[in-house]
RNA sequence: GGGUGGUUAGCUCAGCUGGAAGAGCGCAUGCUUGACGUGCAUGAGGCCAUAGGUUCAAGUCCUAUACCACCCA
């Protein structure tokens, strides 16, 4: 079978995938003899297209369903997507508003018609680029937050929270987005830094010349000020307490009120109290029973009570009322402030608190079990530190603001009666109140926050609120992997809902993967232009390379970066192991050896306890989440092991004779490695497989390879690793000494150890051919022939005459630098050696090593200042 | 203001429970060796942020400081 010199990932992965699929390898049946490996899908948003940080996640997902797909469990991941409210609203809105509409031009029924119609057009382009990442998940499980299933899991969540009277609604401070138009929780708000001002306004005093100059850094709000509060204890200005103000502009009569919040070191020491509009102030108006001045609209101009102003958008009226203010000269000053503002995690517009009556979810004792389970490790986090993070938030929970003023989502189950006013909460429509039994009722137009459909996602997946067959084997699932920003949002979410719902842990261990930045540290997004397409990468690399730079630049830091000169670098192992698989076909020919031969040769010994070290390290480090490693150590193991030197030592079996023994263990390892490789690099590894032999079943449903009953064969290991340093030896002084390439040369070696003759005595074709000698003698006689290069490797010396080529000079330079090297590195062994302290208190093996290192050492410079001297002469 | 992480080779990062400083990329030098120039060989390059401390022994543990990043208010 022909394979081309480069591989090329364009003619492989669609096909392969196809394969998979015809093959159905991905479904994940209930097999009560196996044991289930569970992961479901932190859910896509519908609207966005796979960024560079999905990809990162659903490659490590992939990686651990393959590898214990391969391992004999029943590998269950379930896909699926979430409705997004806002986002998607946002999107469906913006393409009315290109065709001059509203979605109140539309009316609601008919807006989210034309959503699902968004929907069935983009709804599964998320699927089509997790196919071409080469994912693995059950596709047949595929849900969606708004799927009659999983709303019906909503609806009962809610009507059971709301009669264990966790859900409640109230009139109370929320964050309002001006633009979106709803109410959003306190996590979606985003804090940021803006260069702002610290506004001092004179609120005159009643009866009095006098003024109390306040600071703000919002001053349209002043027109829903109730009060000015200042600390008791500013002597400066406590006994004014129980006086009142003129509220500038309005000229309403504000009291003076006492707030020891307040401090006075900021600013001028007294604040404005505007309770409709700050959280701070709502409190402190609660407590001096202040009124709540409502000044905003809901789009964010200012309404009726703010008198003159009515009708301005909120920015405009901050400018006005500035302007308006310095005429009547009770502005004094104005100072630049940087100071945080919060603003919508969606659309970026400032929020404003705002006052409303909204749904909540009371949350203190749900949270309490969910902190349990985490403190005691039932569920485990990856890594540990993120728990600090996670109890941080959760011991200081606030109530959960859950509905949203959208027509994306899931509404409300909640009936108003227009008749006796109260609430008729239902998993079903219900056709009178609950309390008066008219049917004049009404449902809540609210929706939910899609964040509360996705805190059921582990449970409404497998089917609850039925208690399903997939609940009792899958449930809890086995491991969340998700980024830590999404901690609040989702994780402590899930883990409270599965807790009380199901009554236990929806997973038992979440792996937090780093977020993905750019080569400079940058957030990745897309206003920044520094992102990285993955199907752009497809194109010019192919999805292994990608899968492969993500696992292996995946730490355990909170971000990592990722350049496209990273993926040339994958890219490039990946042509690697194409060439290193074309080897291997091309020198076995039609043999296909079924069975690993005796192990004859050293080379062979070596790379087969070599495998198994890298089998056994594998396994460890994905068990431990550890990707970067378990892709370092097979990145290593097959371009720096077996390729540099296990084939090169292999060629000159094969090409000596048809060495059958040599092509059953290339044969074999090609296999092995491929498995191991597989869960990473999925496309090629099962498109070489299927080259070995068309007709064997998918390498994607082979045994994952284990290091079971192998055993580590340290002696080999110790002999090759020596062989490997005699080459090396020769290589560096041939690179050195400039010889030529083509030059032959012979290499004396003299050594008293039985066992490296033995060695160096078998291996001197091989290590003829990897020294490019055409004459080598091991003997412990030899002795050095005059103007020759030197080398000591461990006790064994070797010399390489030069006969008219060496360059005395260089030589002798280059064995005074490596003594030097040597001294240098003995005076310090020596200084240890020579405490006291040290011989007294350090480990016996410690010292016992220590000394056998400075006996080396002081046999190597002996040796060295005899080559140097014969130099000299 | 509170908190969390980071500071190791030119760049990006590994270095687990303290016992001889590592990788990839980049750089330099030499190679049309029949798998691979997306390659092969060889090499240069580190007071492990600073100051103290613990220890026979400290990138590794502790305490401060500086700078960077993120999170929360």
């Amino acid at each position: 079978m022909e394979l081309l010199k480069r591989y090329d990932p364009a003619a492989v992965e669609d096909k392969i995938y196809s394969f998979w699929e015809e093959n159905a390898l991905f479904n994940a049946d209930i097999n009560r003899d196996k044991k289930p490996f569970t992961m479901v899908i932190p859910p896509p948003n519908i609207t966005s297209a796979m960024h560079i940080g999905n990809a990162l996640q659903y490659t490590l997902h992939d990686v651990l369903i393959r590898y214990k797909r391969m391992d004999g469990y029943v590998a269950c991941w379930f896909p699926g997507t979430d409705h997004a409210g806002i986002a998607a609203q946002n999107v469906v809105e913006r393409e009315l508003a290109k065709e001059g509409r509203t979605r109140h031009d539309l009316g609601r029924e008919k807006f989210v018609e034309r959503m699902w119609e968004w929907m069935r057009t983009y709804g599964g382009h998320i699927q089509r680029q997790m196919e071409a990442l080469g994912t693995s998940p059950d596709w047949r499980r595929k849900r969606f937050t708004l799927d009659p299933g999983l709303s019906h899991a909503v609806r009962e969540a809610f009507v059971k929270l709301y009669h264990e009277g966790y859900i409640y609604q109230d009139k109370r401070l929320i964050n309002w987005c001006p633009r979106c138009q709803t109410a959003i929780s306190d996590v979606e708000v985003i804090h940021r830094e803006i260069d702002g001002n610290l506004y001092h306004i004179r609120y005159a005093l009643r009866n009095s010349a006098d003024h109390l100059t306040i600071v703000t850094t919002r001053p349209e709000t002043l027109l829903g000020d109730s009060a000015v509060a200042i600390n008791p204890d500013d002597n400066r200005y406590n006994s004014l307490i129980g006086n009142k103000v003129i509220l500038p502009l309005l000229e309403r009569e504000l009291p003076i009120v006492d707030a020891v919040e307040i401090d006075p070191e900021f600013g001028t020491g007294v604040l404005k109290i505007t309770p409709a509009h700050d959280p701070l102030d709502f409190e402190i108006g609660k407590r001096h029973n202040l009124p709540q001045i409502n000044i905003l609209s809901n789009d964010g101009t200012l309404n009726d009570n703010a008198g003159p102003y009515a009708g301005l958008d909120r920015y405009v009226a901050r400018k006005q009322i500035v302007a308006d203010l310095k005429e009547r000269e009770q502005l004094e000053k104005i100072v630049p402030y940087r100071h945080a503002v919060g603003h919508c995690e969606r659309c970026d517009t400032p929020i404003e608190p705002f006052i409303s009556t909204q749904w909540f979810v009371s949350m203190a004792d749900l949270a309490a079990p969910a902190i349990e389970a985490v403190r005691t490790d039932t569920i485990k986090f990856t890594p540990q530190r993120w728990k600090k993070l996670y109890f941080n938030w959760m011991e200081n929970i606030k109530d959960w603001c859950i509905s949203r003023q959208l027509w994306w989502g899931h509404r409300i189950p909640a009936w108003h009666c227009a008749d006796c006013n109260k609430i008729t909460v239902a998993a079903e429509p219900p056709q009178r109140c609950s309390a008066c039994q008219s049917d004049n009722i009404e449902q809540e137009t609210d929706v939910l926050d899609t964040w509360f459909s996705s805190a059921l996602w582990p449970i409404s997946v497998m089917g609850w609120p039925q208690q399903t067959e997939e609940l009792d084997y899958f449930y809890p699932t086995s491991l969340l992997i998700t980024g830590f920003d999404i901690i609040f949002f989702w994780v402590a979410r899930m883990i409270m809902m599965g807790l009380h719902f199901q009554g236990d842990i929806p997973f038992k261990e979440v792996y937090f993967t780093p977020l993905v930045e750019d080569e400079h540290g940058a957030k990745m997004s897309s206003s920044r232009g520094n992102v990285i397409d993955p199907l752009e990468i497809k194109d010019r690399y192919g999805m292994d390379a990608l899968r492969f730079s993500l696992a292996q630049s995946s730490s355990k830091g909170r971000g990592m970066r990722i350049a496209m000169r990273d993926i040339e670098a994958s890219r490039n192992f990946l042509n690697k192991i194409w060439n290193m698989a074309r080897f291997i076909l091309l020198k076995i020919g039609d043999d296909r050896p079924n069975e690993l031969p005796e192990l004859v040769e050293i080379e062979d010994r070596w790379i087969i306890s070599r495998l198994t070290k890298t089998t056994e390290l594998v396994c460890n480090h994905l068990e431990s989440y550890s990707f970067n490693h378990a892709a370092d150590i097979l990145y290593d193991f097959v371009w720096h092991q077996f390729c540099d030197w296990y084939l090169e030592i292999a060629k000159v079996r094969l090409d000596e004779s048809d060495d059958k023994s040599a092509v059953a263990v290339i044969y074999y390892l090609l296999q092995e490695i491929l498995k191991l490789l597989h869960p990473f690099i999925p496309f090629i590894t099962e498109e070489i497989w299927q080259r070995i032999d068309s007709k064997r079943s998918p390498i994607a449903i082979e045994p994952f390879p284990s290091a079971e009953h192998r055993a580590i064969d340290s002696e080999a290991e110790e002999l090759v690793d020596l062989f490997q340093r005699m080459v090396k030896a020769v290589r560096t002084v041939r690179a050195e000494l400039r010889i030529p390439q083509k030059a032959l040369i012979q290499v004396f070696i003299n050594t008293q150890n039985k066992k490296i003759t033995a060695l160096m005595k078998k291996k001197t074709t091989a290590f003829s051919t990897l020294v490019g000698a055409d004459h080598v003698e091991i003997d412990q006689t030899i002795t050095p022939p005059v103007n020759a290069a030197k080398q000591i490797v461990d006790e064994t010396k070797i010399f390489i005459p030069l006969a008219g080529l060496i360059d005395i000079a260089k030589e002798r330079a280059r064995l005074e630098s490596t003594l030097r090297k040597i001294t240098k590195e003995f005076s310090s062994l020596q200084k240890r050696l020579n405490d006291r302290s040290f011989r007294a208190k350090a480990p016996a093996e410690i010292i016992t090593r220590e000394e056998k290192r400075a006996a080396e050492h002081t046999a190597l410079q002996r040796q060295l200042k005899e080559y140097i001297a014969v130099l000299k002469g």
